[in-house]
DNA sequence: TCATAATATTGTGATATGATAATATTTATA
DNA sequence: TATAAATATTATCATATCACAATATTATGA
């Protein structure tokens, strides 16, 4: 019993005295948000992280545009454009309003904005 | 010559009246940033496009941690914490310190917290 | 200097992502 | 209703990314 006992403490006590800080690690598992929540926000901020998609929200921030625009804009060909919009629609990052033919895109919410301005003053330091 | 001349409008001045707004284009481009920003920017925010990498963050906005902790807290082996602790120290997301054997992590600056807390505040509205 | 704890690096196969070609849909107007 | 402009969707293949096993490195204490 005592044996089966000391097993069980192997698994958790393994280097107790300088490395494994049950209290701090106990402490940092209460701010911890739910597995869910992990998955999409990282599937949100994923989005972020193509150029493309980087500079259609960098125009987005001053003016709303549509589609044959940005493509023009970017110099990219409209299904790429076209393609990336879809994703950024897909994760709430840019809405549109059809206007005949055309469709006028901008930003849902000003956290859009603030992702990519914090993330360029970033890399700018 | 004429001819040519209306050849080469074709392409240029196609949906005129409809869509290609040139001077809404012109504006457009003078907010874009440069190519390689573009692209270091998108390297730099790739980075929270991932649950794991999400979850170390979010402990380290709280404290400090060593490798060991933050394996133990997330649930995670030593090799899958490591190696994205490797990533996110590349892209200077994280710095650490060594302490004898362990390496105590922390957050580079207070973009990664922001970052982290508006995309957090976005996909929880 | 040997053993071991803590951390780092490398290699691997499965899965995801990117740009774009091909094609489809939607809408206004002739 | 036929045409063409504007936009959207689907398919494809090359490349990137992921978690983890295996292995290496670093640093402490016996």
């Amino acid at each position: 019993m005592a044996n089966e006992k000391n097993l069980e403490n192997v698994g958790d006590d393994v280097c107790e005295e300088l490395c494994l800080h049950e209290d701090v690690v106990e402490r940092a598992k209460t701010h911890m948000i739910e597995e869910d929540q992990y998955s999409d926000l990282a599937e949100f901020l994923k989005i972020f992280g193509n150029p493309t998609r980087l500079k259609i929200i960098s125009l987005l921030c001053f003016e709303d545009l549509c589609v044959c625009d940005i493509c023009e804009a970017l110099d990219l060909n409209q299904t790429t454009v076209s393609n990336q919009l879809r994703i950024l629609r897909a994760n709430n990052i840019v809405k549109y309003v059809k206007e005949g033919k055309m469709a006028r895109y901008s930003l849902t919410d000003l956290h859009i904005e603030m992702i990519y301005k914090i993330g360029l003053e970033h890399i700018l330091e």
